[in-house]
DNA sequence: CTGAAAGCGCTTACAG
DNA sequence: CTGAAAGCGCTTACAG
């Protein structure tokens, strides 16, 4: 040993540069393997990071090279079905990476005030935007500091050259009214659509005119329901239709959550499911197939989505180009409550 | 405008002071509210702050202040029902002190290799650990570096004093085994315990015993069996005491996991709940109020659990000292599947 | 109440 | 292949 560095504290790259015998520069080479360094001196390098247990200050790491190595997740709020599958997607890619990953979860009323926003360019190398969870304005305003970011769920404000991942809905909607149509002969279907801004809403709902549309059927607009993908209010809607004494043989739930809802409605009228009315929900979360009967949906890839979200977000911070739309499939999930064979696995 | 700054980039403290006519120094004690500044030369900076539209650098500060204003938080998978509750309340804590939140899934396999661990005293000033997201190894290791730290559901490592948060798990069981017997007649209660290494489990069977022993009845061992807090493993193993015969009028499920799998195999054999068997849980999982019949178990309050955990790290990081152990309380929910009369809320 | 200056721990041209 | 040195954007004694 060279010297014998008693330092109480962490190590710098100055302890170990002193400890190989080398400058600083050299060590930083070693460390970020950039730039030729002698087998022999590497060695000692390495041998003087083992021996003070050495590791990169992140801080002092980001101002010199300009770059954070963490990305940002800005999202609405820590819940809701989609919320951990898509960060458990997300955190494996940002792992793959070697990043870190900054959350941030907007409350509803922060509208703005520019310089006091938590995630930006000072603190990520770029942001992961979930659906609503930043205005328009606000995604122009990062957008204009140059900052990489990838929209999830949602497109981009007019204008802006924004990637954007989100699923099939439109086909997987289709599909979905499909099958209730041919497979089930279904025609008076109703749909409890989602939040006047949700985009997936408004492509599922477009998927069932298009599928209504393209079997002849005319949609009966009383048969369309402002769900608002919430359990209580599409409870309540369905009660309504029923105290109306609407007839139907369907309800297309816009997402899982309405679903539910309508499941509550139905049984508190004892219209059974699927045998009087067949309910059909969208995403497939995790508590559809336990529901009694278990719910035919279509299942959405939320993980994959975090992890392709990843992908694109740092091909755009290492200077490439990424996809401005990618479209990950849907699948159909047939259960119980469309009124099939097939046996139940509680 | 004293001058005219366009640099096309991001202001630092340097345009500021430049622009207010001040020092730097001035600049950061009205960003800090720290030291006295004349009400006048404050709203000089202020304006230039406004003007510049100025956001402190995140790593600068880090770097100079020897604090990230960020905490660890380390778990050992993105999933599990328990992962989005805590994480929820976690950032509500840290966003309340106005912190960051840097979170990192350990891969199963990650054993140590110090120097290449992604969360640290480099990057954080503070850690909370989920469970056995890192073994005693590794706590041992960072509780010596001197970072303040904070355990969520697992006693620190013998001689460590390390603040842990949990909740009231005996006399939640014992509570619920309580029930069982005193309001139901319940006396061949089985026991679905969790893996050997978990604490929760650990409570829960003391708690049962417990209150086995207090009513006189003695625990048929046979009637314990190894569930894993896995709802295939818990399928199988009660299958198994069906097969052979096992007399049985209860079966408490360590958790509500494992309540799934009895569930199941009970389904399976067209033996009814909770007209043949009883069946409880712990936990209080979301799909808990879905089931059919909808579960009795034990209500925890996860999310308050995390807020917590933030309060006595911050306790800590600001050189106060917290408390060794705090026990959350827990909540007996009835629904109908130990028996009792209440209506379902599907 | 205010400023000059050292220093936080790195990276990165630049020169050799 | 290697080192000296400037610089990243702040904070914080220290002086006044």
């Amino acid at each position: 040993m060279p010297e014998n560095i008693t330092t109480n504290h962490r190590a710098t790259i100055d302890d170990v540069a002193r400890y190989a015998g080398v400058s600083i520069a050299t060590v930083s080479r070693v460390v970020n393997t950039t730039g030729q360094v002698a087998q022999s001196t590497r060695e000692r390098v390495f041998d003087a990071i083992a021996a003070l247990n050495y590791t990169p200050h992140a801080a002092a790491k980001g101002l010199a090279s300009r770059r954070t190595n963490t990305l940002g997740l800005i999202v609405s709020e820590i819940s809701g079905a989609f919320f951990q599958p898509m960060l458990k997607g997300i955190e494996a890619g940002v792992r793959a990476y070697g990043y870190d990953l900054l959350i941030h979860s907007t409350p509803r009323d922060h509208q703005g005030h520019a310089s006091r926003y938590p995630l930006g360019e000072y603190n990520t190398d770029g942001l992961l935007i979930f659906t609503n969870s930043l205005n328009e304005a606000e995604i122009t305003r990062l957008y204009q500091t140059g900052l990489p970011m990838v929209l999830l769920y949602r497109a981009p404000p007019p204008g802006l050259e924004i990637p954007t991942i989100t699923f099939e809905n439109k086909s997987g909607a289709r599909k979905l009214v499909d099958y209730l149509i041919e497979q089930r002969g279904k025609r008076r279907i109703a749909f409890l659509r989602g939040p006047q801004e949700n985009e997936d809403s408004y492509w599922r709902e477009l998927g069932y005119r298009d599928s209504m549309a393209a079997h002849g059927i005319t949609v009966d607009e009383s048969l369309i329901g402002d769900g608002e993908f919430d359990e209580y209010i599409a409870r309540r809607i369905v009660n309504e239709w029923i105290k109306q004494n609407l007839t139907l043989d369907a309800i297309f739930a816009g997402d899982d959550e309405s679903a539910l809802g309508a499941y509550a409605a139905l049984n508190e009228n004892q219209i059974r499911i699927p045998q009087d009315i067949a309910v059909v929900g969208f995403d497939d979360i995790p508590i559809a197939r336990y529901l009694s009967p278990p719910l035919t949906t279509v299942h959405v890839p939320i993980e994959m989505t975090g992890c392709v979200a990843v992908d694109q977000l740092m091909r755009l911070i290492r200077g490439g180009n990424a996809d401005l739309l990618t479209l990950l499939p849907t699948e159909l999930v047939i259960r119980r409550s469309c009124g099939n064979k097939e046996s139940a696995t509680p």
